[in-house]
DNA sequence: AAGTTTGTTCAGCT
DNA sequence: CAGCTGAACAAACT
């Protein structure tokens, strides 16, 4: 399951590929890999088929296929950016991006054009770089709750650069509500610290709502509150301004060190840019370690359920009381 | 073969 | 009304 970490190694892998490249062609073998993409006849129309949620008819499949396929196809493009887990290409001389999530199954895998086809490949897109020559994004979803999309850029609302890998204060429309992430020049600590503050919620929760900030799932949530010695359950505004600092701290060191070591998955071959090869090669403490004994103390690791979400967690290190601090 | 997996959104409730 | 909760939803693997 990609998180920021994995997301960031993908995008650095990416980057120099596409940057530059001129698509030469676009293949939608499955249009529900386009729910987040709106068509143009849509857009105009004003009739928006629901998307998300619903499985889109027939039809409008067709209609955003052949509209992603058309307004991709001849088009330069540009940077490769990122904020939290949204992911997007700059084209160059335009106001629109290529636009994705990678959700929980989701790869953007860099080929060579006469390599084997991968497993679950929805869409292919077709590039010629003026450097590196002719090659393929795969964009494999096993699951199908990933999409790509052309977006519209839109101005930041604190006119610092939209994400990760661009110096423009523009980002598309569909990432306008996330927050910056912990990796973010931009981000601001101390109002994502406020912003925790305020919820009632248990603090697992709160990690894991992208509008205070972005990038952290399930499994960097569990990690960071294992690091920060922060029981999942414990509201959020019942923990002290110090201790979410130092959880934010914990989040921070978690995402350098998977990066760290995603990174190291990735060498300097970029048509073997492969999204699995960095997924779950770093070490975890808490995150699957149910039943197992916690890396600090011994003790053996719970597991428990915070709104149906499932917490790993260390009930001696991580015991559920308010702390001074 | 029912259960598990997770990011995101939203209805509906307090 | 604002904020929160719980659920819905996507699809495939075990």
């Amino acid at each position: 399951m990609p998180e920021l970490p994995e997301v960031e190694v993908v995008r650095a892998g990416l980057a120099p590929a596409v940057n530059g490249a001129t698509v030469t062609g676009v293949e939608v073998f499955d249009a529900r890999s386009l729910k987040r993409h709106i068509s143009l006849i849509e857009q105009q129309s004003g009739e928006i088929a629901q998307g998300h949620g619903r499985t889109l008819d027939a039809a409008t499949q067709q209609l955003r296929a052949a509209d992603f396929e058309k307004r991709l196809t001849g088009v330069t493009l540009g940077p490769a950016v990122r904020r939290g887990k949204f992911l997007w290409i700059h084209i160059e001389g335009s106001s629109s991006v290529l636009f994705g999530h990678l959700a929980m199954s989701g790869q953007l895998l860099l080929r060579g054009i006469d390599a084997p086809d991968d497993k679950n490949v929805r869409i292919r897109i077709w590039l010629n770089h003026p450097v590196h020559g002719e090659l393929r994004i795969d964009f494999a979803d096993q699951r199908r709750f990933g999409s790509l999309a052309i977006d519209e850029l839109v101005a930041t609302d604190d006119s610092h650069p939209g994400g990760l890998g661009t110096e423009l204060p523009l980002i598309p429309q569909q990432a306008g509500h996330i927050a910056r992430d912990p990796l973010d020049p931009a981000f601001q600590q101390d109002a994502a610290v406020r912003g925790l503050r305020q919820k009632s919620l248990p603090i697992k929760m709160a990690l894991l709502d992208q509008r205070i900030l972005s990038g952290v799932g399930n499994i960097y949530a569990d990690e960071a509150l294992w690091a920060a010695r922060i029981h999942p359950e414990l509201p959020a505004n019942q923990v002290s301004a110090k201790r979410l600092n130092e959880l934010l701290t914990a989040v921070q060191f978690v995402f350098q060190k998977a990066l760290a070591e995603g990174g190291t998955s990735f060498d300097a071959q970029y048509v073997n840019v492969n999204g699995e090869a960095g997924y779950f090669a770093h070490s975890l403490n808490a995150y699957g370690r149910s039943g197992k004994p916690c890396n600090r103390c011994g003790e053996t690791l719970k597991r428990s359920e915070v709104i149906d979400r499932s917490s790993v967690f260390c009930p001696v290190c991580q015991a559920k009381r308010r702390r001074r601090g």
